[in-house]
DNA sequence: ACAGCCGATCAATCATAGCA
DNA sequence: CTGCTATGATTGATCGGCTG
């Protein structure tokens, strides 16, 4: 395993073959934010990713900075509140607590890269 | 900074483009392992300390880079110029019928 | 059965770097 | 200096796996 010694500062292989991998062909389901317009059909409201607005997200953030995780209780008193989905509170908080965690082990330990100095 | 509320302050993470080695290493890497480009963990963190990266930096290259490739269907990348030579891709290729799998549109 | 969480990834987008 | 494109980063949302 591992076999590149030389490792020219250049890959450089085109084979002009334009392959297509499976990965590539991986397609995801586009978001399904179902919400039901007030103003009925009019396509689907949303497949789209939500826009949160500022108010929507400083509640959000003033709400994770009480307790990072949610009740279901809290989480529809949230959702209501904020006129947002339950998933989209309960996704929402998932992604902040991985945001959270990605900082600090970022944030305490950047530098380990011997000293080099400068 | 705040997600875009247009919060730009002065002096913050200024994004700089990775080296030529670095993008070399990791496109190098790319290449070798088209068939299935993801890398483990262990592999981001060897990479990243061969690019002097962050292991997030290495994770965010590769999600780009996969992404970019997928949307073009052309790996093409690697010279993409320099030289002469170049594009040459005709054949839309759009063969593969739509095979088996399909979404089973559960009636 | 089942919902919520984690970790990884996707997909669309923002913002800037950098070059013609 | 200007316009445009390549590229790094952010983030709502999905996927698969695991767990209580």
């Amino acid at each position: 395993e591992d076999k590149d010694p030389a490792c020219p500062p250049e890959p450089c292989p085109n084979t002009g073959a334009t392959q297509t991998f499976d990965w590539m062909k991986v397609k995801r389901n586009p978001p399904k934010t179902a919400k039901v317009s007030e103003y009925g059909l009019l396509g689907q409201t949303n497949t789209i990713r939500t826009n949160f607005t500022t108010k929507q997200l400083t509640e959000l953030e003033k709400e994770f900075h009480f307790n990072k995780y949610l009740t279901r209780a809290r989480r529809v008193e949230i959702a209501a509140t904020l006129e947002l989905n339950e998933t989209q509170v309960k996704i929402w908080f998932q992604n902040r607590r991985m945001k959270q965690k990605k900082r600090e082990k970022e944030g305490l330990a950047p530098a380990v890269a011997s000293r080099s100095g400068k | 900074y705040d997600r875009y509320g247009t919060v730009d302050f002065s002096g913050t993470a200024r994004r700089k483009n990775a080296t030529r080695e670095t993008t070399s290493t990791l496109k190098t890497w790319l290449y070798e392992h088209r068939k299935n480009p993801y890398p483990t963990k262990g592999e981001k963190i060897m990479l990243a300390i061969i690019t002097k990266m962050t292991l997030t930096q290495v994770s965010t290259w590769f999600a780009n880079a996969r992404r970019r490739l997928k949307k073009e269907n052309k790996m093409t990348w690697s010279p993409k110029n320099k030289a002469g030579d170049d594009r040459k891709d005709e054949n839309p290729r759009e063969e593969e019928e739509y095979c088996t799998e399909s979404r089973d549109q559960k009636i």
